[in-house]
Formats: structure tokens, sequence, C-alpha cells
RNA sequence: CGGGGCGUAGCGCAGUCCGGUAGCGCGCCUGGUUUGGGACCAGGUGGUCGCAGGUUCGAAUCCUGUCACCCCGACCA
């Protein structure tokens, strides 16, 4: 394909030209011709399968099972909740007919103004409400409840300005939705399904985050509390990367979502939601890259061990492959995924470069030296080190190095976020630092009004108050007044 | 919706000021030599110059209009 592979912009000089490089020469995505809207490319849907896969288990392990919800909302379902269209009204795709006809004054087709819907039909921002108007009937009895339900989907939210993964106006995710007989069933629901976030955030995608609450202006429209994990990216900028919700009994009331507890009297229920996006690749690629290109973590990376022969002739090749082919068994009997590109179309100079820029974790390069001393070369992407190992017991080796490497880039995005992490009490300091970028651990007077100061002086938001931590009182950075415990205040994607 | 930029081959661009045969690099195709960090040589394919008018013997180039897209703000996961 028509990628130019040399001169990735350097991390350091512009992390946003960087990031679209990387996205591009990674082969992740690319533009489509529908304005805000992003191709995903094999090999970045490749990641996201793996996301979804992980995902996927961890749902089923707390009892949530998958359905499909339709695509279109009837606009009379979305005005249902008054908080919650407010929020969403401003960024909604609309469908308003249901045919074209040939244009009677030239070529190509218009809209059939004969064939105008009766109601409007939105096109998915999230999907509350017609999840909710569903529930309506699936919930008669206390025996139906709780409801633990997930759907993958697509969604809509015309944006004014996005970027590739991060703010696309079409996204894949995952969406839950809830249902409970009680508030304190519902309460611990939306907290387990945010910690499954961070779990996957910490364990898999080898990047750290911290939860906790948003605060009333960040809150998600609708809800009584939206839970939050927020990760640093490496240019000290926060990503929120995933959100669980409690509704309360909102969506309930507005849905005349009841149900016949055992004293058969009517109840409403309590419900939440909780959701992971596509985004989530945005936030892959920016914790861990560096101006090679990508660096995946081995629990998420389509492929996980390359291998590349060099040879001179088709006999060379032939007993490199006859080395490989065990190899590859082993490896696969211990569940690693492993590529053997013996392809003659590409120099080997080519592919390192072209696995390096893909983030494959470990390369193992064989050619007639190593065959005769019985070694191979492998290198590992996270560090870019090469050594040359025994052949004998490679796979356990591999297998090892894959843990270490998984490590080893937490532990580096860990340290990142720990030196871009400041205890900041003055507000004039954090005014000057926020430049820079970080996270600030600041107090503040609970208000909205000093969160939109902040904003407005600093387009600096209230990322979360950490669940965990430090829970000292003081008096707010910018106002003096009293602050219950700091928060987190940095610049977002 | 404000402020800036751009539209010429699949991709990246030059040519536009000063009108006169449509160019370069990469990719792609063919053949050969290569292969331990992004190969080289030779030959070849490929474009109604965003669109619509106008000026002119003649327009990628000048004029008028229009439509895209990109970057910086406002909106946001």
């Amino acid at each position: 394909m028509a990628i130019e592979l040399k001169g990735l912009t350097k991390r350091s000089e512009n992390y946003s030209q960087w990031y679209n490089e990387l996205v591009a020469k990674a082969d992740l995505a690319e533009q489509s011709a529908v304005r805000g809207c992003m191709v995903i490319k094999p090999y970045g849907y490749a990641i996201w399968e793996k996301m979804q896969q992980t995902l996927d288990r961890m749902f089923k392990e707390t009892g949530v099972q998958n359905a499909y919800f339709p695509l279109l909302i009837p606009k009379s379902f979305l005005c249902r909740e008054a908080e919650h269209v407010e929020g969403f009204a401003k960024e909604c795709a609309v469908v308003t007919h249901y045919r074209l006809k040939n244009d009677p004054n030239g070529k190509g087709v218009v809209v059939d103004p004969e064939a105008k819907l009766e109601e409007e039909l939105i096109v998915r921002p999230t999907s509350e409400t017609i999840i909710w108007g569903t529930y309506k009937n699936w919930i008669h009895s206390w025996r139906d409840l709780p409801l633990l339900i997930n759907q993958w989907a697509n969604v809509m939210r015309w944006e004014m300005r996005t970027r590739m993964f991060l703010r696309t106006s079409e996204f894949l995710w995952q969406e839950g939705h809830c249902a409970h007989t009680t508030a304190e069933e519902n309460e611990a629901r939306t907290v387990e399904m945010i910690n499954i976030y961070a779990r996957f955030a910490e364990d898999y995608m080898a990047m750290p985050v911290t939860i906790g609450v948003k605060t009333a202006n960040e809150r998600f429209a609708g809800a009584l509390n939206t839970y939050t994990i927020e990760a640093m990216m490496q240019d000290g900028k926060a990503l929120q990367s995933g959100t669980s919700h409690n509704l309360g009994q909102n969506f309930a009331k507005a849905f005349d979502v009841t149900y016949s507890d055992k004293d058969n009297k009517p109840q409403y229920v309590w419900a939440n939601s909780w959701g992971l996006s596509t985004r989530m690749m945005g936030a892959l690629i920016m914790s861990h890259s560096d101006d090679n290109g990508l660096v995946l973590p081995p629990k998420l990376a389509p492929i996980q061990v390359v291998i590349i022969p060099i040879y001179k002739n088709k006999e060379q090749l032939a007993t490199i492959t006859a080395t490989v082919l065990p190899i590859m068994e082993q490896l696969r009997a211990l569940g690693i995924s492993v590529k053997y590109d013996d392809a003659d179309n590409k120099r080997p100079g080519f592919k390192f470069a072209d696995y390096e820029v893909k983030g494959v974790p470990v390369r193992l390069v064989l050619g007639e030296r190593d065959i005769q001393n019985d070694t191979v070369e492998l290198m590992r992407r996270d560090t870019l080190e090469k050594e040359n190992v025994p052949l004998e017991g490679i796979a356990e080796h591999i297998k090892e190095l894959l843990d270490d490497i998984q490590r080893n880039i937490y532990a580096k995005a860990l340290k990142m976020r720990e030196e871009k992490t400041y205890v900041c009490d003055s507000y004039e300091e954090f005014k000057e630092k926020i430049e820079d970028g970080g996270f600030f651990l600041c107090h503040w007077d609970g208000t909205p009004e000093t969160e939109e100061k902040i904003k407005e002086e600093t387009k600096a938001t209230i990322r979360c108050i950490p669940l965990d931590g430090d829970k000292t009182p003081g008096k707010c950075m910018v106002t003096g007044k009293p602050s219950a415990q700091r928060v987190i205040i940095a610049r977002n994607y």
C-alpha cells in the first residue's frame, strides 16, 4: 500500500503529528470519505478484537449477557429523560426521510419530500433510551432482576472536531445496561464495573489508571453519579478511558419500568450503565509508543512473535524453515501467537522496520549463521535490545520475556505518570506548570463555579475525585474555602 | 460559526506571481542483480490540474462564483 514508512515525526517535536503518522504507518486506521468518520484497518481492528475478547470474558464472569438493540431511536424516546436529551441534543444525527427519488431537474437522486417520517429517528449517541424503552417490557417481577445486559455497537456523536480513535463522529464501543432491585446493589454493580475497567486497563493494556468520581459538571447526562478511570498520556494530558454511571431511578421513572416486589408492591428499578470505546485504541497508542512506532502490550498484540528468515537462495530458506516450524509449534503450544514472514518481495530491513512500527513485542531473526550456532537473534520491542539466544528452550524463554515486556511497559508508564503528577497548593504555580501538562493534585472547594473558573483560565478540568489516596482536608487552591480532599486537575483529550 | 491554509497521477509535492506541449519523488507493473536494519539498475503504466462560469487565438496559471478537505478555537468519550 502507499505508505511512506520513513521519517516518522519525533514524539518530542510534535506529539499530535507523531500520533497521526503513527496511526497511518502502523496501518491502524485512516480517514474515511465521511466527515469525521474513520476506517479501522485490519491490523487496527485485530487489536480492537483482542480488547473485545478480553472485556467480553470479564463481563461474562460477572453474569453479564450480550444483546443487541436498534441503531435508530425514536425522537420521543430520547426526550423522555430531560437531562439526558439536553446533554446529547447538540450532537445527534437525525433521520427524517425514508426514501430517495430521481432528481426531476437533473442527474442523481434527491430526498423524496413525500417520504417524510412522521416521527424523526435519532442515530443513537448512546442507547439508554431505547434500552429502557425495551426493559419496560422485560421487567415485571423481582424474579426478573437483576438484569445484566451488554451490547457491542456503533454510536454516533456529531463532533465538531475529530481525531483518529480519540474522537470520531462514529465510534465502536460496548455499553452495559443493568437493572437492580435496590440502590445498594445498583451502586455496588456500578463500582464493580469501573473496577473491571481499571483491571482491564492495568493488567491488559499495561496502562495505569486512577479510579475516581466525576464532578457534577463532567457527569453523564441523566446520571446521579459517574465513575471514571483516568489515564495519563505521554504528553501529560489526561484521557478518560472508561465510565460507569449510577443512573438511580431516573430512567426507570422516565420509561415507567417497575416490578412487583415480594410483597406484590410496584417498585421502580435502579439502573446503571457503563461504556468503553475504541478511544482505548488511542489510549494504547499514546501510552507506550516511541519514535520507532507502536509498542503493544503482549497481552493485546495480535502477533506476539514475528520470525524473519535471512536467506540468499531457496535451499537456505528451506533449511531455515525446517528449523522455524518446530519453534512455531512450541510457541503455539504455549498459547503464543507467532507469524513467520518468509515473503521474498520485501528485504529483511524493511520487515524489521515494519514490525517495529506495528509494535510486535518480540522479533526473531534466523539466518545461516544462527543455524550453524544453534542460536537465534531475538529483539524485544519495548527496549529494542537484541541478543543471541540458544534455540534450546527458546519457547519458554519467549514466554517469560513476553511477561517481562508486559510488566516493563506498565512500570514505564507508571513511572512517567508519577514523574508528571504534582501536589500543588498555589493557583499561580498551577497556572504556570499546567502548560507543560501533568496531573495536579489540588484542593477544590467543591463548587461548579470554581471548576468553571479553572477551566476558563487554564483549559484544565477536574478529571476526577480519586476514590483512593489522601483524604486529608485542606483549603481550595483558588478560593481558600474548605476542601474535603485533593482532586486531579489536568488538561485532557 | 470565527481565524488561517490547501485542492495538480494511488500517496507526497513543484509549476500559478510573469498564460504557450502536464512535471518530480514515492508507490505500482516488467526484467535482471540483490537479501544480517527501510536495496539497486533498466524499461513501463498512470492526471478532463476540486467544480461551474468568464477573459483570451490559447488558461493548472488571470477574473467571478461555488464546493471540499486540513490546522487553530467554541462542543465532547
